[in-house]
DNA sequence: GAGCTTCATAGCAATTTGCTATATTATACA
DNA sequence: TGTATAATATAGCAAATTGCTATGAAGCTC
């Protein structure tokens, strides 16, 4: 015989809370619903579910019994509501972010730390890829949001939220001799060893052109695939050089002793940004977490312009 | 935000079953209906459950876990159903039965045994009581059934309904010196030590009244206090007699060694039968477990009558 | 792209749910 | 023993929900 979920749950309640006003109470309703339910399982049941005529309401056995799987779905039931509440208000749910390597480490991992200060029940999922396979994932919905650097977008069905112009620099530990010098015209740096980025990545291509346009015809490369960290950490212990995004080294400046060269690097018609499917409904939880990039980044813009005006001064 | 339980138990079904269809087959509804349920449920929560446009139907994070409280409670309700079930048709539940001693001893364990091997899901819970008490117990709902003698019934709120005679014998055991006397007149059983029932029982009332009728001055009575195993050892290995229900010399004549003196015993005006209270609603447990009751006294008073005349033409 | 399967929507009758107002009943206390 | 009090049961009504059948729309398979 099928039973009325709800029903079991009130029976519960009222056997609970020890009567039928009191079990009402802690449900939210008034006491003749409650009553009524009891009345009407009872009825179709055909056994009582409590002694009758007797005022401290006392449950038969098979009342008892039953109210036991009651008990069981109003705890399921209440987690079921707390759940859907985190989620409604983007205070848990899962965030599957993918993005370039150099600027996930750098940038992005930190920013996340930020965020979890205020969201500790997010998961943030997180994962590595370039251009044409961020966009592919986010189609077959392996991820949710991708934080990379977007010249072309092809097809209409991407939204594209700059949030950092793509500006790279070329970057050394601060006690590089290249940073003594006067003026710095370009093709000196040819003369030091390169650090390549990762292969396939988009840095990768700019520091082709770069050294291309400086005349590159063997420039030494002795330090290739390593990831942000094994990169900077070969940085600032040699005089090699290496292409970054000028966020990566401003946020690595005192962590690794990085700087960047005063060089004017000839940068790609590139914005940083946020990619995510268009139109399409995303969880309060990303949502939340891409305003909180969008905002961090908008402060962190802020910062770069005032730390370069700063350096200027200096120079 | 409160969710219908119902709802998530269908998302629930739909998931495992993986698709909407398959689901709602599951529960015994049309498909339309558990759409719709679906439907409601993404509007109120305001975030997808399922993955749009996309066949083999794909749940959302969210959804999964929504459903799994709803899985939750979908177990939690079939196992009430099913208990509903086996209360509803007396295969569950719990009958507890109280009557005197001897006659819960002798009698009706051996019932409840043939009765578990119907429904081995009733809980029989035994207790011991005696006139009185046992109506007590019933009207304060401690005990649904009491089995045991009953002359006359006072107050109106109880239903007596006579299962067995109540006759009393006077037992020893069956190589008892008086078994051999040709003719028992009575008073030759004064000339033997007698075993007392336990007090205050109505059996220790019948055997003063015994031993009075026949002139009894000062019986000795060396062993009191016992219980039926205790009186029934005691008496197989003694010449020692004692008052017991009819019933119970029966029921003990083979495992015993007991018999019964051919002794007219003057017998209160009184039936054994199973009290309980009148008009009041009972399991069907309960009622089952009755019924047995009745119906296997109906064959034991059989039996009895055989055996006597079986005896009477021994005699 | 045709055909098949599965999901979504529409419309309707019956049930159920919630409420307020009120009657009934059990207990406690004089 | 009666009365006061608190709790439960019942009545009546509007709104929401549930179930159904019929049918439209959309993915998947070949």
């Amino acid at each position: 015989m099928k039973l009325d979920e709800r029903h079991l749950i009130q029976l519960a309640a009222v056997i609970n809370a020890g009567g039928v006003t009191e079990g009402a109470e802690l449900l939210g309703m008034t006491q003749p619903a409650v009553s009524r339910t009891l009345a009407l399982l009872e009825k179709r049941l055909g056994e009582p579910l409590f002694v009758k005529g007797r005022r401290p309401l006392r449950p038969t056995p098979f009342g008892r019994a039953l109210a036991d799987h009651g008990q069981a779905m109003l705890l399921s039931s209440r987690k079921a509501s707390e759940l859907a509440d985190n989620f409604r208000y983007g205070r848990a749910g899962t965030v599957r972010v993918a993005g370039t390597q150099f600027f996930m480490d750098a940038l992005i991992s930190g920013l996340i730390a930020d965020f979890h200060n205020e969201r500790p029940d997010v998961r943030v999922v997180q994962s590595y890829g370039y251009m044409p396979d961020l966009q592919d994932a986010i189609r077959a919905d392996r991820v949710d949001l991708a934080i990379c650097p977007v010249d072309v977008l092809d097809g209409d069905d991407m939204e594209f939220q700059s949030i950092l112009a793509g500006r790279n620099v070329v970057a050394c530990r601060v006690t590089h001799p290249l940073l003594l010098k006067r003026k710095l015209k370009g093709p000196e740096v040819l003369d030091y060893p390169w650090i390549a980025p990762p292969p396939n990545s988009p840095l990768q291509a700019d520091m082709r052109a770069l050294l291309l346009s400086f005349g590159s015809t063997g420039v030494s490369v002795p330090y290739i695939g390593g990831s942000l960290a094994s990169a900077i950490n070969y940085l600032t212990r040699t005089d090699a050089l290496t292409i970054l995004p000028h966020g990566v080294v401003f946020a690595y400046r005192k962590v690794g002793d990085i700087t960047a060269l005063p060089l004017r690097v000839p940068h790609p018609q590139r914005a940083l940004g946020i990619l995510r499917l268009a139109g399409s409904p995303q969880s309060p939880a990303v949502t939340a977490f891409s305003n909180h990039i969008a905002t961090s980044f908008g402060k962190l813009a802020e910062l770069i312009k005032r730390h370069e005006q700063s350096v200027v001064w200096k120079g």
